[in-house]
DNA sequence: ACACTATATAAGGATATGTTTATGTTAACA
DNA sequence: TGTTAACATAAACATATCCTTATATAGTGT
């Protein structure tokens, strides 16, 4: 247990899966749009997200040639993911330093993928939103 | 401040230190007594208590010879380590974990140093005690 | 069938990490 | 003053991590 805390908290301890984590609060994102918005390789990005899912802290769905990660909404029966929320929170300051990639998100045109993916699993479409409102 | 986020997850993110840090919120405690309690050699503690000290995660205070280190009771302004309180907390499910260790922490010999460290230092002695009460 | 897109995987290299053994350093104390 | 205890630091090593470049796979659309 203490073992499985440990790959958790590591895998959430390195500044660009961490960030991963906070733009994945925000929304489900694929690995070519987190490519795109975090202007990274897409290898770096692939691997990142292997860490995350080994850690059970995102689950990933495909949807056509995409590979779409969000959150895991129930990690360890929340008993890890549950303190760790606040943490992935997107504050002020992180929309302050994260603001290039803020900005490359909301460029992204998901308008018409967004509605294959309704047509494609209308059930599983409920956002995983924790953004604070300031 | 992801970067610093990031460093204190890692700091946790290792099992040696995430157990450290179960031990200190059950007591304050010097590096000879975690290297007995741990029965881990004590160049292993010290390196281990720097990162953590490095993180902010925990204080040292130094009495005769001895570094008696604490968790930090407010680090960041209370914003990171709050959410990571839960994880530091010693479970049912540690206790059985840590069986050998937990009985080597029982078996250290301090009543004299206690009450020594009383007289050093009164204010400081209210104990971060945060155990789960089962 | 062919080209394209999204992704995974492999190989390589630089750096970081966790540990041990050995050696300083400092303070208490006989 | 010399010894011991508690701790820090250095050196060395194996392994892990993060990243890049290159290549493979697999589904889509024409």
């Amino acid at each position: 247990m203490i073992k499985q805390t440990a790959k958790v908290l590591k895998a959430m301890g390195e500044p660009t899966r961490l960030t991963i984590m906070k733009f994945l609060s925000l929304q489900e994102l694929c690995i070519c749009e987190l490519t795109a918005v975090l202007n990274m390789s897409q290898p770096r990005v692939s691997q990142h997200m292997k860490v995350l899912k080994d850690a059970d802290l995102v689950t990933e769905r495909r949807f056509k040639q995409k590979n779409y990660f969000r959150i895991n909404p129930r990690v360890m029966d929340g008993f890890i993911i549950e303190p760790l929320r606040k943490l992935i929170l997107v504050t002020p300051e992180d929309m302050l330093e994260l603001a290039e990639e803020v900005k490359r998100l909301g460029a992204l045109d998901r308008n018409r993928e967004v509605q294959d993916c309704i047509n494609d699993c209308r059930e599983d479409l409920t956002p995983t939103r924790m953004v604070k409102i300031v």
